[in-house]
DNA sequence: TATCATTGTTCCATTATTTGGAACTTAATT
DNA sequence: AATTAAGTTCCAAATAATGGAACAATGATA
């Protein structure tokens, strides 16, 4: 259902509004539209009362539904994605360090942010090709075994680490990703140690990474950016060499914020 | 407030889902965070009514609340909007015609489809420049007074057409915007004979375009491609032939998707 | 074409959630 | 320290959501 084998559904009591976000959840995810009777059997709810919350939906423009009967996401996030996008400060301030890292490089420089469990990368800077758009950003990847995603974890207080890895389910993507919290948050540690992460091929077979933590002083962001390419040519070597710039990129991007948001954060 | 002096809010009776929708628009439409007391000012509620609705938008991941006690728009907006977009139908199914214009102009090329009063922009192929993504992609913009929209407009049946003008509320962005329905509905008129619309520098000072109507037979996307550029570069008679491939390649967009999605629709 | 089965929609008494005023806590200001 | 403003919690009353069942529309089958 999801590509990633993760969800962003998280069930809070949030009243009528968690229940909604379900139902939307659950369109969103899907391969395809789907018909009401699908909704129906994945929901689990009375008729009549999906019927009536999906109508609202509907009128909201968050689901769309066509003239086959099938829901399918509403055009709605678009424009609420696009205003969330266009003003986050975490990325306005870091887009010219990204930039910069790309330059220097010349591999692609992703920056991403932890929200649950998972990672949602709010930019990425690639070479000449013109970017397919959303292609990447917005997307939510597992924490677990991307490098964005463990230099993330590598920012949390043990006992929040900890209850977070307890609530992850492991996916197997390649030979090696990690499948077992144990060897997980030794690597975490390993992490916060010296400041970077890899990705050795764990969430894409012949896809390697190295990343850097990033956070803001109050903690609302807490994240990572890297430079991501194919195995042929990135050698763990040159990864190495590199966790020099993407570490010092990664401290330019929070002196910025220091700046630019003022001390108090 | 909006930088297009649109909004995508209606005050839909859709019960609970509405009222925080209402919400989610203000904090969206915003250019800036908000503390708490500017929302409860703008929404008008009693305190305690605003506060836990928040408080459920934040747990939902739809907003979400910095340090400073600032509502900002959350990022699970991004990750709905990411799948939304990349398996919007209409899109996959345009892409490749969209392309193929920007090769054979040069110029930007927009895929965009009428939601409410306002068009959305689907898509956006521009040259060489990589694209700085959802620069375009996701925003709404008024119908009045762009090709897209105009092009959209001339589809809808003459009754809706009469509605929909009826509750629009004009702004002047540039010399040339329409700023009354009669002559806007006149100019549609013709339009809708002879099958393509321009924006004469209407949204936006030296920006002109050519457009062409695109729809699914369920009606459920109607909307427009565009090829836009500097009226310095674009002149009126250049966009008078280009009237001739926009067309065409609205065509090949129609056909592909009775193709793809079957005849029934 | 008539019949049956499936899918989708509406209704309304019951149940659960939201509401909003006020009391309360915390932070900022003088 | 006193005062004001900002943010949070509480609970009886008002409102909206629920879900079972009846109803309608569509589509498949004989």
């Amino acid at each position: 259902m999801n590509s990633n084998g993760e969800s962003t559904a998280q069930a809070r009591e949030t009243g009528t509004l968690g229940k909604l976000m379900v139902l939307l959840d659950l369109v969103t995810h899907a391969d395809a539209p789907l018909r009401f009777t699908d909704i129906l059997a994945l929901a689990g709810q009375p008729r009549g009362t999906l019927h009536r919350q999906l109508t609202h939906l509907v009128e909201e423009g968050l689901l769309e539904l066509d003239g086959d009967g099938r829901y399918a996401p509403g055009l709605r996030l678009l424009d609420f994605a696009a205003r969330s996008w266009a003003r986050n400060e975490f990325r306005l301030i870091a887009e010219p360090h990204l930039r910069d890292l790309q330059q220097a490089t010349g591999e692609t420089v992703h920056l991403g942010v932890l929200r649950g469990q998972s990672i949602i990368y709010l930019d990425k800077v690639e070479g000449r090709q013109p970017v397919r758009m959303y292609s990447q950003i917005g997307n939510a990847s597992p924490c677990y075994c991307t490098g964005v995603g463990k230099a993330a974890l590598s920012l949390l207080p043990a006992e929040s680490l900890v209850d977070l890895l307890a609530g992850l389910s492991f996916t197997s993507f390649t030979a090696s990703t990690h499948i077992s919290a144990e060897t997980l948050l030794a690597e975490i540690r390993e992490i916060a140690d010296q400041g970077y992460a890899f990705d050795r091929e764990e969430h894409e077979a012949g896809i390697r990474c190295v990343a850097a933590p990033v956070w803001s002083e109050d903690r609302t962001f807490m994240g990572g950016i890297s430079i991501t390419g194919p195995a042929y040519r990135l050698s763990m070597e040159l990864l190495h060499q590199w966790s020099v710039p993407v570490q010092l990129a990664a401290g330019r991007i929070m002196e910025g914020m220091r700046i630019r948001l003022g001390p108090r954060r």
